[in-house]
DNA sequence: ACGTGGTCCTTTTTT
DNA sequence: AGGACCACGT
């Protein structure tokens, strides 16, 4: 690019297009910069000029620490440091990367073999199930996921509650086992999950003094963004990481702490200036990127909290379009609106790949899937993670990294006896007895599996893998494609599903054969990179690194994914009660303020068009439900939405492929409450959008001090002003 | 050892 | 409505 800023040689280029308060913060020169940044305040083009600059000023590149939230933003903020000299050898990637990018090279400082392989969540539940099996636990005490994640909380410094209740007689002796079983798992098969990445991280610089001295000699600046989702390990990394002449900047908004429940402490990007000495803080309030309406609605919506930091953004577009809510009859109309309104935008001219969907949910995504589907709109799923979660790929790379890691007891387990090799439950629990009684990993026991005491057929099974592999790890320096095309052939796991007739080994075998490819790219994009990177590429997968923004298809993800991504069009799908807000997290303030900030993640994405859509029923696993609108919709304020019913009137509607236009909508807010409160009787169920179901006893006061008294079935009786509660009736 | 069918249970978000 | 788990039969 002719114009690009990024150049040495006029550093003042870098800044040029930026506003005062993004200079202060690139240009900074003192030992600590916070930068609080709004939604769209361009935080991620602050922090890559900022590593310009400091390149520019004379820090040697390599020198530079760049930590992202995703490996998409790293790759991003390389992309853009190439055209300077040197700009490549700028480290950028997520904490877990640099954890196991430290471990790899130093681990064995600290007793951890560096051969190490990474425990992914399904990998974390088959081993916790199999220490009930092996341990005779019962799952009615504790569920095994429930294990998992206090395991995961104690971990990484348990910010928030513990999100298991251990009074339950039983749980507690059980997650004692469970927890002291897991962990001797994990060492004796050099397996570490994603916690251990940073937690012996942080080990490592503690108890090595050679290490520390080391990495803090070589990073001259640490940058870290979406700071507002670190949790304390990380930061007691960073704490650990800088010499006495190093720099850090920290970019986040605590508006926009989503993570709270894996860990993140927002308390960290609150008392930074505490935890680093010598801290200016650059608040960025300027949005670049919604209209004013967007904008105020989504102010609306995160200004109910009460555990923030005051701030004001403000912005220079128009007011734009109104934003529309609407209500739809049902699931499936919704979807289809969804997907109507995705046509009528392209209709109009926009692209694609320029609108996307979002839902709290995963499980949502299946019924705007079908409706675009039938109006024949191209669209994409962004969850990069789910290629790499499917079985037949989980099984490849497992026999890789049974290859890079013999003692690795998740992968054994996965593939011994896939394809079968008459390897059962009986003889794993043989093994399982001799690798205790010797005190070694169950993979290697397998070595000595004659010795188990498991039947002949059993025992050529197992040796038949364990030729596999030895012939695999026999290969010098082999490329990843051909390993695995190895593996699969020599298992005969592609046999397995070339001879099938279930329909869907077909597209197994695409998915793996895909995975082939995969690496074959991988090769190609890092020549330098061995079997180990390669496994720790997929382990560390994020579900934004797929995402491809000029796929020319409507994009639906998550909100959590969406996080750092912006739109033109957005839509927000399943905006009711117990729904957004989630209802189990519901109860706990901070939980809920946590979901108002994902709301508010949700709507700040949208550049242009806004659009939130709710069900008046739904089809959940409990049958066909009423709906409530979620609260968050009643603090808008009403001059910046346009709502829209399409749930009033009674017959359902055919929105066929993009064709037409929708119904005409009848107005609902004040009219429709109104309607619906003179309707009310006593001895009605109704429903109320904060405190759930119950019954109305009384109908009292007149006009704008109409009032009913309702007994909720969770929240005991109360009186309510009608103005203020939008009432449904219950059938 | 392994496939089948029935039952129960569950439902958040992800590196 | 879908998946996980168990019991049973081969």
């Amino acid at each position: 690019m002719l114009d690009s800023p990024y150049t040495l040689e006029d550093p003042e280029r870098l800044l040029v297009d930026l506003n005062a308060a993004q200079r202060r913060a690139v240009t900074h020169a003192g030992p600590a910069l916070l930068v609080v940044a709004g939604a769209g305040t361009g935080k991620t083009r602050v922090l890559t000029r900022r590593v310009a600059w400091l390149i520019a000023q004379g820090i040697e590149p390599w020198r530079v620490l760049a930590i992202t939230f995703t490996n998409k933003a790293a790759d991003e903020m390389r992309r853009r440091l190439e055209a300077l000299p040197g700009g490549s050898q700028v480290w950028a990637g997520t904490f877990h990367r640099f954890g196991s990018y430290l471990l790899r090279r130093h681990g064995d400082e600290i007793g951890i073999d560096t051969g190490f392989t990474i425990l992914d969540r399904d990998d974390q539940i088959s081993v916790v199930k199999s220490i009930y099996r092996d341990r005779g636990l019962e799952t009615s005490d504790l569920r095994p996921v429930d294990a998992l994640s206090m395991i995961s909380h104690r971990k990484n410094g348990g910010g928030g509650r513990t999100p298991v209740d251990l009074t339950h007689p039983g749980a507690a002796a059980t997650f004692d086992t469970v927890a002291e079983e897991y962990a001797r798992r994990l060492r004796t098969a050099q397996l570490l999950d994603f916690d251990d990445l940073l937690l012996e991280a942080l080990r490592l610089l503690q108890e090595s003094e050679a290490v520390a001295t080391q990495v803090r000699e070589r990073f001259a600046h640490v940058l870290v963004d979406e700071y507002q989702d670190t949790n304390v390990v990380q930061r007691d990394i960073l704490m650990n990481l800088l010499g006495p002449d190093a720099g850090i900047t920290v970019v986040g908004d605590p508006d926009q702490s989503i993570y709270r429940w894996r860990g993140a402490a927002v308390r960290n990007i609150l008392d930074f200036d505490q935890d680093f000495p010598e801290t200016e803080t650059v608040l960025l309030e300027r949005n670049y990127r919604s209209t004013a309406r967007i904008l105020a609605a989504a102010e609306a919506v995160i200004a109910v909290n009460r555990e923030r930091h005051e701030k004001r953004l403000y912005t220079e577009a128009g007011d734009g379009a109104a934003v529309r809510v609407i209500r739809a009859r049902n699931g499936e109309d919704e979807a289809r609106i969804a997907a109507h309104l995705a046509a009528t935008w392209q209709r109009e001219g926009r692209r694609l790949d320029h609108i996307a969907v979002f839902y709290r949910v995963n499980a949502m995504s299946r019924g705007v899937e079908m409706a675009l589907s039938q109006a024949g709109l191209p669209y994409v799923v962004v969850a990069g993670t789910e290629f790499f979660q499917r079985r037949e790929v989980k099984d490849a790379l497992a026999y890789a990294r049974l290859v890079a890691n013999p003692k690795d007891e998740a992968a054994f387990l996965r593939i011994v006896n896939t394809p079968r090799r008459g390897v059962g439950a009986a003889s794993l629990q043989k093994l399982r007895v001799l690798a205790d009684a010797r005190g070694i990993a169950l993979a290697e026991a397998a070595c000595s599996a004659r010795e188990s005491g498991m039947s002949k057929r059993a025992v050529a099974g197992v040796e038949r893998l364990l030729a596999l592999l030895d012939r695999v790890r026999a290969m010098p320096r082999a490329p990843v494609a051909p390993i695995l095309d190895v593996l699969l052939t020599g298992s005969g796991y592609y046999a397995t599903l070339e001879d099938s007739d279930d329909i869907l080994d077909r597209s197994r075998l695409e998915n793996v054969r895909e995975l082939v490819a995969y690496a074959r790219e991988f090769e190609k994009r890092e020549p330098e990179g061995d079997l180990a990177t390669f496994l720790e590429r997929a382990a560390l997968v994020s579900d934004q690194d797929g995402y491809d923004g000029e796929s020319g298809r409507v994009t639906l993800m998550s909100v959590h994914s969406a996080k750092g991504l912006e739109f033109p069009c957005v839509l927000i799908v399943g905006a009711e009660m117990n729904h957004f807000p989630h209802g189990r997290n519901l109860g706990d303030p901070a939980s809920e303020e946590e979901e108002r900030r994902l709301f508010y993640v949700a709507m700040t994405r949208a550049r242009e068009e806004l659009v939130i859509t709710h069900a008046a029923r739904r089809q959940t696993y409990m049958g066909d439900e009423p709906r409530v609108a979620s609260p968050y919709l009643n603090v808008i304020p009403e001059h910046v939405l346009a709502r829209e019913d399409h749930a009033a009137w009674g017959a359902p509607v055919e929105w066929g492929a993009g064709a037409g236009e929708l119904p005409p909508p009848s107005s609902y807010g004040e009219d429709i409450v109104r309607e619906t409160g003179s309707s009310l009787a006593p001895g009605m169920r109704v429903q109320h959008p904060y405190f759930g179901p119950g019954l109305l006893e009384s109908l009292g006061g007149d006009g704008s001090d109409e009032r009913v008294t309702i007994d909720f079935d969770t929240h005991g009786r109360k009186q309510i002003l009608l103005r203020h509660a939008r009432l449904e009736r219950l059938s």
